[in-house]
DNA sequence: TTGTAGGCGTTATCAT
DNA sequence: ATGATAACGCCTACAA
């Protein structure tokens, strides 16, 4: 048996002999209406299975209580670890998430915006494709004065707030405990690509050689995708070289482990010829054998916190011009696959 | 400099001196308007930055074009693979998605639902929390004829379509590849859980064993909660056992790895000692050492198919009752924690 | 081919 | 404490 009709404040209001305005009043526990008429309102509408009407709301107050959140990939483990922090919040503060992934292209990141603006976000929450650097397609956002908080992937926006870990940092604090462990050929895999993580990693990495007056080599950058394949690749690559070098810093755990896999089939012993060290903390890096030395990435917490500091805004409770950029906590993990002295 | 004014077809409309009507109907391609009169609503609409109100089109048809998705939880390899599926089709097909994890349990699950419902999702996607055996908080979206349909953990509910693999048979097909590698002692480790997924693939594994007449021993199930840490712990129990089995099938490759690693820490040989077979081909079974033969679980398909099959329902295309229940091909991986014999 | 007008369900403003 | 009524922006009979 279906009943399709749907129960409008009419329904109840006609029923209780009251008007549609005091339904309203009452549904939304207004202190005005008395404390009687409240409870027959609620009960009737309990009773007829009355459920309100968003799109009437919406259109009316002009507000949707819905998130928008763009990210390069959803399958991949930080970033599901992310939206499940900002699903957490967002649930909790009655927030509707609407969710798309660029798949990395800038056109489909484009059109998610577009999408994104004509569903009426309250606000955005966005992680930038691989090669975004022209950010045009969020300048509609402003123009509406819909907040818009970019985070891990992100880019220098006038209007908009950053929330990441200090990437540079943690990748001077990598390349630092590779140099206490004695190394000092220290290679590092990197991406193709202008975003702020790889470019800062590049960055510490440097510095890092520098501070510890060792040369730094070209040669010893190498570029991929960081796919686990391409950490494959880049293994038969470092093999071929003239000066292996005696470290490897990869910029994510996936990359770190396609390498390791392949150097260790061609006897490669790790660390004892080649130390490793990876980037974010993901599951593989406890199971690959040595396990391997990584930077806690917290994935859970970054999505907590841009939609919490997002939703703070929408709320007036905090002023998102304030903190312009967040910056979360990671810390080093050290494990077996670049520990030489023990 | 801020325009928060809202374009409207009645902006268009006045000042193309045509009526809403029109303005309407040629913003939507209808043929009865004249081309000349289109293309100038079209230009008008561009240069004005106008943007359709998803809200007052939605009041009045009474479709939301949004999907609704609740999964037990968002971070695990399997399930943002499944969601990356159903957002490229819903995406394409110009469908949103409203997302939420339900944590694994039936309250959460409840809410999310009625969330859902009172969004008015034209249709839900659903894979249950652990431990979800009542269904009635779904019976709110039948009555009002949105169709359901769910996914992986699934249940018989009269009024709606389930989309998975056969556990049963993968599972025995995983059990009889042990049983041909020579092992008679096989161990199954499996989740606290009614869930059909775990039901079933206990039900291969007793029945392949029944096929080749070996006696079935209570004490070689082990049940855990499948995470990686249960599996270490479950690596100890196994240790303590008078008749260690010769081979483990593990209900997730999850588990399987934390048991494999534990197992091998205290000098286990695999397979040697103990072959292990898992289930889903997660990436870590690619890692582990030695590589971990699996049941490859097309979870990426599986949201493709379930978003599709909604999707069609939703337009017309194909009737939800003649397909009520969709198997995917899943397939056995052999890799070397399975292979004794070569 | 275009226009008129009513209604989708809710909320805010003004009265009472 | 409650009611009447006008928006919110769009769509679609029906009329012209």
């Amino acid at each position: 048996m279906l009943d399709n009709k749907e129960i409008t404040i009419y329904d109840i209001a006609s029923k209780l002999n009251i008007s549609t305005a005091t339904v309203s009043r009452a549904l939304k526990d207004d202190p005005v209406v008395s404390k009687k008429t409240k409870k027959k309102v609620f009960d009737l509408a309990e009773q007829m299975g009355y459920r309100s009407n968003h799109f009437a709301r919406n259109l009316r107050s002009q507000r949707t209580e819905t998130i928008g959140v763009i990210v390069p990939r959803l399958n991949s483990y930080f970033m599901s670890t992310v939206i499940a922090g900002i699903e957490s919040v967002a649930n909790q503060a009655g927030y509707n998430l609407i969710i798309s992934q660029s798949s990395e292209s800038t056109d489909n990141e484009k059109m998610n915006a577009k999408t994104m603006f004509n569903n009426r976000v309250d606000g955005l929450l966005v992680s930038l494709a691989y090669d975004t650097d022209d950010l045009s397609h969020f300048d509609i956002f402003h123009k509406k004065n819909i907040p818009l908080i970019f985070f891990d992937r992100v880019s220098e926006h006038v209007h908009s707030s950053n929330i990441l870990i200090d990437n540079r940092k943690a990748a001077y604090g990598v390349t630092s405990h590779l140099i206490s462990q004695g190394c000092r050929k220290i290679a590092h895999i990197t991406a193709t690509s202008d975003s702020n993580v790889y470019v800062d990693r590049l960055a510490g990495y440097t510095h890092a050689l520098a501070d510890h007056s060792i040369a730094a080599d070209k040669e010893y950058i190498i570029y991929s995708d960081l796919s686990q394949e391409a950490g494959a690749a880049a293994a038969q690559h470092i093999l071929q070289m003239k000066h292996r070098p005696d470290a490897i810093f990869v910029a994510n755990d996936n990359c770190a482990v396609g390498c390791m896999l392949a150097l260790k089939q061609a006897g490669i012993r790790i660390p004892g010829d080649i130390a490793f060290a990876g980037f974010n903390n993901d599951p593989v890096s406890t199971v690959v054998e040595p396990n391997l030395t990584t930077i806690n990435y917290p994935g859970y917490e970054m999505g907590e916190t841009a939609a919490r500091h997002l939703i703070n805004h929408l709320n007036g409770n905090a002023s998102m011009h304030i903190a312009n950029t967040i910056l979360l906590r990671s810390e080093l993990i050290v494990r077996a696959s670049s520990e030489k002295r023990r």
